[in-house]
DNA sequence: CAAATGATTCGCT
DNA sequence: GCGAATCATTTGG
């Protein structure tokens, strides 16, 4: 397993990134132990022209200004009050792309991650077990012990050993990546729907697979249906 | 300065 | 399935 210090694979467009990001490892060092998860999920948020990015029309404000520095580094952001999302800056500055990770299976440090998470002791499968750590981006920043303190870090910084991504030689076949639509952006308009979100085939973690967003968005069609016929 | 708003998760019905 | 939790950040007056 080696580090990732090249600038280079970051500066990639995010759509590209987010791909290669695939199979790779976040490793999370934290007083003694390092906690190391596999990525397994991520979303491209393109920029500019991609109304669903905090960057759309270029727009800068104090949360997001990391975006605009240059790829490699770390945008955390607080979500609903509630959770943190842990994204990677991608391209080059003037593009202000980022990759927003969404799911991770476990693969040193279950037992802190599950202290993290404050999941208790398990009753359940191990693989249920798995599920529960990091399938999701909230989940996985309280599993990583990750928050705005990471805000800015750079990714391949050799000074700094907090966070970084590395790479142990895991392969991921093209075949093996499921393109599907990005969570939670409905207020994207032309953008909502394309396919920028990745994620590993057959990997139970995933927050979200394709034919539970389809099912979820067809019982919501179904329900706006039968409202109407009510009146 | 007040009001609105999420790149989500969990627990209860 | 649905709604609440919960607050930093942004925006508008």
């Amino acid at each position: 397993m080696y580090r990732i210090y090249d600038r280079a694979f970051f500066e990639q467009d995010a759509v590209s990134l987010s791909r290669s990001l695939l199979g790779k490892l976040i490793v999370r060092t934290a007083g003694e132990q390092s906690l190391v998860l596999r990525i397994t999920e991520t979303e491209a948020y393109m920029g500019a022209p991609d109304l669903a990015s905090h960057s759309r029309n270029g727009r800068m404000t104090r949360r997001n200004q990391i975006m605009f520095q240059g790829p490699g580094l770390v945008y955390m952001f607080l979500i609903y009050g509630v959770y943190y999302c842990f994204n990677i800056t991608a391209n080059e500055p003037g593009k202000h792309e980022a990759v927003l990770i969404r799911a991770g299976t476990p693969v040193a440090g279950l037992k802190q991650m599950i202290e993290n998470r404050s999941l208790g002791p398990s009753p359940k499968s191990s693989a249920q077990r798995i599920k529960e750590i990091a399938s999701g981006p909230g989940k996985l920043c309280q599993a990583l012990g990750l928050d705005l303190t990471q805000y800015g870090l750079d990714l391949t910084d050799p000074s700094r050993d907090e966070l970084y991504i590395a790479d142990d030689g895991f392969a991921v076949r093209e075949e093996d990546i499921i393109e599907d639509a990005r969570i939670g952006i409905d207020y994207a308009g032309k953008d909502k729907d394309r396919p920028w979100r990745f994620y590993l085939k057959d990997e139970p973690t995933v927050s979200l697979t394709r034919d539970q967003r389809l099912r979820r968005e067809a019982r919501r069609i179904n329900a706006k249906k039968e409202e109407r016929s009510e009146r």
